[in-house]
DNA sequence: TCTGGGGTCCTAGGACCC
DNA sequence: TCTGGGGTCCTAGGACCC
């Protein structure tokens, strides 16, 4: 058995954290550059907010109908995720951090009641943070998704369901929507509905052979899974990284190419800091920009640099972003965002070594170090000259919240009878 | 004016080899 | 010139997830 436990419409409920005030108002969170709605809590919900709307459109409907918008402020989240996790590891000898709201934890062997122990966490996680979260119980991966979502729709089970005998699996796959489970989207639900299969519980019955046949082992993989035959081990991250992709939208068109280059090494800048986190080094990369996809005129180019050695150093690289940038741009068009993808990604103390090429020298090695050391407890105090300029263009997050957890100026001041304690 | 970002897995098809 | 099977590796594109 396992259980999967996910907080309730997590983003929107981070915000509302530290302000009491907004328990029980419509609250919605945008994406980068404040373009989509791309989380809401219930109450907006409720009031048929769109998803994925971009917010220019939904501006007057949203203030008219007194929602509280907010930029989305990920240091704000992924602070309030680590210490949900780190509670949760407290209640299962195995967890598996899943995404930044939800974990799969590890029950087998465990012999208590799963729903009193599914209630303790609901109460322990909304007591210390402030989260609401559900828990799904079920004998797959695929089980405890189902579980989870019948928690959180059905009223009555207050936020823990749990899958464990085989007529309450039947009974609840035999009305649960095939569009809801976990690894079907809406492609697989078109061409499966297409067959007269449109609930879990036909998918579980379906001849495996025939599914793997027609669709993809993906498709039986969830059908054996929904069976309660488990494919998906607990813990099946993958071993390492294989790319890493920073690519934003700017807050207005660019069509210079000093911004360009300025805004391109700036993420890669950021990507190369995931890549010395995870002690790699990168061979290839890839650097696009494009315009607007809704306008006419749509441009996307990209250019491939292979390095000689594989490398960690975010100066010698810029060089190279650089020169791409210049070599591809093309004057009068309108960039609106550009990537950089790191590919080729080799294990820092271990890659085929070339014989001929020259290694990346110790100096610069230590000088990265150095520099992801002092903006980790300084706060990007140190970057690459060329990017100073790009601040015209950078993300616009104009209506975020203050980094109540993690930045000592913005803690939150509790005031009691008047005084600040 | 303003339309998210970051990932993974699988498959099919081509190139190439024996 | 035709004919054959089997295998690997790589890439692009589709689909899905959060």
């Amino acid at each position: 058995m396992y259980a999967l436990v996910d907080c309730e419409t997590m983003y929107a409920s981070c915000e509302a954290v530290f302000r009491p005030d907004l328990r029980g108002k419509p609250i919605v969170v945008l994406s980068n550059n404040d373009g989509c709605i791309v989380a809401m809590n219930n109450v907006a919900k409720r009031l048929g907010m769109p998803m994925f709307e971009p917010y220019f459109k939904m501006k007057n409907e949203l203030s008219k109908l007194g929602v509280h918008v907010f930029s989305s402020n990920y240091e704000l989240y992924g602070d309030l995720s680590s210490r949900i996790m780190d509670t949760l590891s407290t209640f299962a000898a195995d967890i598996h951090v899943y995404s930044i709201d939800e974990a799969f934890l590890d029950l087998r062997g465990h012999a208590f009641d799963k729903r009193q122990w599914s209630r303790d966490i609901i109460q322990t996680i909304q007591r210390d943070i402030g989260m609401p979260v559900r828990v799904g119980i079920g004998k797959t991966k695929t089980l405890t998704k189902v579980a989870n979502v019948v928690a959180k729709k059905v009223a009555r089970a207050k936020g823990v369901c749990c899958i464990d005998d085989e007529a309450q699996r039947e009974k609840i796959l035999k009305i649960f929507p095939l569009s809801e489970v976990w690894g079907i989207g809406r492609k697989l639900t078109m061409r499966l509905g297409a067959e007269g299969i449109t609930t879990a519980w036909q998918l579980a019955e379906a001849d495996k052979t025939y599914l793997r046949k027609n669709f993809s082992v993906v498709v039986e993989r969830t059908a054996l899974e929904l069976q309660g035959t488990e494919c998906i081990p607990f813990h099946d991250e993958p071993e390492d990284k294989k790319q890493i992709v920073v690519s934003r939208a700017f807050s207005k068109p660019i069509t210079e190419v000093k911004p360009l280059q300025a805004l391109t090494v700036d993420y890669l800048s950021k990507a190369m800091v995931k890549l010395r986190k995870h002690r790699l080094l990168v061979e290839t990369l890839v650097v696009s920009a494009s315009s607007s996809r809704f306008a006419d005129a749509y441009v996307s180019h990209h250019k491939v640099i292979k390095l000689a050695v594989p490398s960690n150093d975010t100066l010698a690289i810029s060089n190279k972003v650089t020169e791409a940038i210049a070599a591809m741009f093309k004057p009068n068009s309108k960039y609106v965002r550009s990537m950089v993808c790191l590919s080729e990604l080799r294990d820092e103390g271990f890659y085929q070594k070339d014989l001929l090429a020259e290694e990346q020298t110790d100096r610069s090695m230590k000088l990265m170090a150095v520099m992801d050391e002092i903006n980790k407890h300084h706060g990007n105090q140190v970057f690459i000259g060329s990017t100073g300029i790009k601040s015209d263009w950078a993300m616009a997050r104009r209506m975020k919240s203050p980094n109540y957890t993690t930045s000592w100026a913005e803690l939150p001041i509790i005031k009691c009878e008047g005084r600040v304690v």
